[in-house]
DNA sequence: TGACAAATTTGGAACGTTCCAATTATTTTG
DNA sequence: CAAAATAATTGGAACGTTCCAAATTTGTCA
């Protein structure tokens, strides 16, 4: 097995020029004559040479790695998966690579794996932030001058720049839509309560019942885990109330997959008996039956965009903090059912 | 924002020592004495230090980078997704950190980041090569004495170790146990012909046809997309055959997800009146509803062996291709439903 | 052809670490 | 207490690249 790497020296031998010509070709300088660049590369071909980052990047520590961190909070979930997709898309095709880690909702961890990534140098970070995140995690990074773009999730007080969905506007299109079919009491089914993103969901949710006069009942929010099996166990509470809910809306997709699953363990038919929205619209939620009516987030488009925004402050050397809240629409498919009093339903076509 | 880099320079400056001795500190070797060992680390956590990797690892080119690569050909397919967060566990508490990417099953851009993660020094590579990946394509790795480590698909006459997953075995528990419930026209739906692993998986299931003395039809196998989508789109198909399968094994648990959809669609309860078995036991398998009768994989533990492989391989310096194929087990729940003739199942009992 | 400009090429000196051999400080021992 | 042994520390010289300033070659023009 070859043992030995070959270096720059071994290629600048082998081509009879000197390892500063070599060095130029690699770099694709427009000062060498063509003829010696055609030389050399052909050397290059033959001795297999693999190009060393790590010593190039250490005598120009300025422009940095070509590496660029990405840290999900749960990669099992296919929101992230399909985020992590899109970031690899624009990174990969920018000559980057990505750093993956996933937390799984450990703060420990991510502040592990956060400085194992600053020791390899990367030259900016994604992150969506596992909950309890501190603006003080975040601190030392940013101090150093490594771009980050927090995705999904806000870190409140980090300086840093960030992407996430338009959740209060969301939420609310999906109650007014619930209600505009004729609804009248509509569940908010999982999630975890001490999360930002949970909280702007619930007040969207709070702010459509109010500007559409319905009553808010507290028992009608249902906390879990942001999971299909969190949606059953929210969806069994929910069939339990005096006031039984007839729609809910729910915190992700993964929750209404759930919960639709709960409805049919009671021999209810998502969509007939029961209105669903979900909240991401991920990859499933179209081909599932019914399919799922949710609101649409474009996971991967979101990472296409978080890596975007980081490139740019990447080659600008220092970007400002800027804070994108990306639009978001209702997807209307089977989930959600037709308008309750079909009369009213045809009135209002 | 602070500019300049700490290094180990600044850090023997302000202890009182030399970088050399630092340098010990750093590897924590029990040359130092412990009063000069906690005078610098102190210096250290003042100073704010990150430690440079690239630099450290061009000096001792021989134990590498702690970097190992993950490239996987459908990181949506949470198959994958979840194949990646067990290989992120043993990494991340090696002290390692992966680069992971996603060919999309597109060779060019599997090339393109393999090339890129050695240009970066990865210690090792964990593939699921894509679709047409040659043994040629991963020639330059080995040679260069870099260990590989093949997941769910092999690479024929490629000299590096794999892990792949009992497919034959695994299919041909399926079809015997729906057999054993009664059915006897049993469709094999989803999955690329063109694959190895859907290959031995076909195998299986016409051997287990033939042990148990029943007929074996061409048209009750269907392949499509190993999506969802796709599973929708071959059981469309089946239901349209003369002879009406009454139970099918799906290519992966996707298929058997869509196959389920597809069902309902036409008014059939999976479970009830059409028996499912899918294959990979990915996590939404046991909640969804009904829950799915599969053969479990266990991506995540299988994800876990491989970098524990891997890594026993970047240890050993030197170890030698072994192809591990990983036993598979048939988990039954619901979606298989109950024997057709409850007599005989009763006397099985 | 000589002088000057432009185009190419080239030796070091970095970059931040580790390793080796050598040095110095501290103990132990006869 | 000197000598030997042990413990702790330390200066360079690498590692493979890029960058700079300087050197060399080639081309142009009068």
């Amino acid at each position: 097995m070859a043992k030995d790497r070959v270096t720059v020296i071994d290629i600048a031998r082998a081509a009879g020029v000197s390892k500063s010509t070599v060095s130029l070709v690699l770099q694709a300088s427009p000062l060498v004559n063509e003829t010696t660049r055609a030389k050399v590369n052909a050397v290059i071909r033959d001795l297999g040479y693999v190009y060393n980052r790590g010593a190039a990047n250490l005598r120009q520590s300025n422009s940095k790695s070509k590496i660029i961190g990405i840290v999900v909070n749960d990669l099992t979930n296919s929101f992230f998966a399909e985020l992590a997709v899109g970031v690899d898309m624009v990174v990969q095709s920018a000559g980057y690579v990505q750093f993956l880690a996933n937390t799984a909702e450990s703060v420990d961890r991510q502040r592990e794996v956060i400085s194992s990534m600053r020791e390899h140098g990367i030259s900016g970070l994604i992150l969506s932030p596992a909950r309890g995140t501190d603006a003080n995690d975040l601190k030392p990074l940013v101090a150093s001058g490594i771009p980050v773009v927090n995705v999904v999730r806000q870190v409140a007080g980090a300086k840093v720049s960030s992407l996430i969905s338009d959740n209060h506007a969301g939420m609310r299109d999906a109650v007014r839509h619930l209600a505009g079919l004729g609804h009248h009491c509509i569940a908010f089914l999982g999630g975890f309560p001490d999360t930002a993103v949970f909280n702007e969901r619930l007040q969207g949710y709070r702010d459509a019942l109010s500007d559409m006069d319905l009553a808010l009942h507290d028992e009608l929010v249902v906390s879990s885990a942001p999971s299909r099996a969190g949606g059953v166990a929210a969806i069994e509470r929910a069939l339990l109330l005096r006031e039984r809910p007839t729609a809910a809306v729910c915190f992700n997709d993964a929750v209404a997959f759930g919960v639709c699953d709960g409805l049919r363990a009671h021999r209810l038919d998502p969509g007939e008996d029961f209105a669903v929205i979900g909240f991401d619209d991920v990859i499933e939620a179209q081909t599932a039956v019914p399919a799922l009516t949710t609101i649409s987030v474009d996971p991967q488009g979101m990472g296409r965009r978080a890596a975007q925004l980081l490139l740019k402050q990447i080659n600008a050397g220092r970007a400002d903090a800027e804070a994108i809240v990306s639009s978001v629409r209702l997807v209307v498919r089977q989930s959600c059912g037709a308008a309750i009093d079909k009369r009213e339903r045809l009135s209002l076509l």
